[in-house]
DNA sequence: TCAATTTGTCTATTCGTCTATACAAATATG
DNA sequence: CATATTTGTATAGACGAATAGACAAATTGA
């Protein structure tokens, strides 16, 4: 590390003080960029709980081999993301939680959330009925061109972000299924309104790649953050496929559970 | 959309002449990168096969708004990667292919490889017997200090890494597993050889992130990539655990599959 | 109340990214 | 064999990232 350590730390327990592996460069990711991701793993890791302070700017400066101003870059855009807050002669301190999330044959978001202890809400965007293209009609097994319902939405947890996606449904299926969910915040609840009492998870597919500009937008978190894509069907008790989704998560905030 | 075309593309059908979505700057990722990953989320998701050519690099770097030089750059990581070759005066050809990969009760990577045609291997990388820490014996319910095999390795479909991880057994349940591994290639028929017949999947937890230095390296893939990192745990006929793993899943070369 | 600590802000310089122009080298096709 | 097409390489200038130094502002604790 080229850089020397420019304040001694006080004496007493100190992470963070040892030197950090060497960030870098020339990769095509700024060194804020890579400290700000690093900083964020090591939060989701547990290695700084809520409400605890990190290493000070200087002290993390020095362990990251960077200028303090590049240091502070970083430190911009996770208090932008709203995983830290920083508050002058005060210090840095964590904001964030990983919510554990079973993935199984009745995965329901709201159940998920509220088992974590926090508020589940279905924020919904918008909504409107079209004609089923190839992959919808394929994925519902219904005729391309039938009339499908889709549903864009945010998935929050005590007003935190956590997914953010679009599903159809069968128009025929779910009359007014918009609006009853947009009055709700709860999918599941609005489909019991509906009559629709029960479905179950048929498949799940996961893939995962750096968040676009859409999904930062809607789920606020930082330019380069992975997301994890979950396309998923969902069937009624008669088989019958009920709803096709494709959401992003926010991976730093969720961690998928599976027991086969 | 602020550069203008530069060169008129061909008559006939036409991919991607029509203008991307712009990149986002000042967002710590340089524009290469950008368009590197965006490139090869369009060939992850089947926008060009195989053997397909992509857009002359001109007609690219129209579409997405910027200099030649830069879309270069992008194609050139591409390359490093081995998504792509290009060959002057011929143009620029697509090389990779995801894998479907179901998780479930008898998750073995051998069958899941051949069964989507393609040669399986299990390189081992290095394999030692330590003492368990407070994570590794939590895991697989053993006491604190007990002595377990260590084995590193990186699984290959065709020649492409595809995941890279480690893996702990009980040492005492499993002696010479690593040099029978490392003989076998398949951690499968090393157990069988061992006597161990049958195992099956607990539970496997599922977080994304981009890749750092050493899965770049192991898994040959560019800066920034996401991974998967999958945490598994193994258990016997009997319910005791065999096996704790953390696997990272190189994103864009596979796909999750599971039915609950 | 004051000193120490920590974050916040300003100005300036150097290095890397992106753009631009031009032309060479390799391949494909008529 | 010649032309068109496409990738590969060289040089140069503008702009953003990173560094550096200095000092102000806010908070904490003695």
């Amino acid at each position: 590390m080229s850089g020397a350590a420019q304040n001694v730390p006080a004496e007493g327990h100190n992470e963070m003080t040892e030197e950090a592996a060497p960030v870098p460069r020339g990769t095509g990711v700024t060194l804020w960029r890579q400290i700000a991701e690093r900083l964020e793993a090591d939060i989701a890791a547990g290695r700084w709980q809520p409400g605890e302070r990190l290493p000070v700017e200087a002290e993390l400066a020095s362990a990251f081999g960077v200028n303090r101003h590049t240091l502070r870059r970083a430190l911009a855009s996770l208090a932008e993301s709203g995983l830290i807050e920083a508050t002058a002669g005060r210090g840095t301190f964590v904001k964030a939680l990983p919510l554990r999330y079973p993935i199984g044959p009745r995965t329901r978001f709201s159940e998920i959330v509220s088992a974590g202890g926090r508020w589940p809400f279905g924020r919904f965007l918008g909504g409107r009925v079209e004609n089923a293209d190839a992959e919808v009609a394929r994925e519902l097994e219904i005729a391309e061109g039938t009339p499908v319902l889709r549903i864009e939405s945010i998935h929050e947890a005590d007003g935190v972000p956590i997914s953010y996606g679009t599903a159809w449904f069968v128009a025929s299926r779910c009359p007014d299924l918009d609006l009853v969910y947009a009055a709700t915040g709860s999918l599941t609840r609005a489909l019991s309104t509906l009559g629709i009492e029960d479905f179950r998870r048929r498949e799940t597919r996961i893939t995962a790649r750096p968040a676009n500009g859409r999904e930062m937008e809607q789920l606020s978190i930082a330019p380069g953050r992975s997301v994890l894509v979950l396309e998923r069907v969902d069937v009624e008790p008669n088989g019958r496929p009920l709803q096709w989704g494709r959401s992003s998560f926010a991976a730093d905030r969720v961690q998928l559970v599976f027991k086969p």
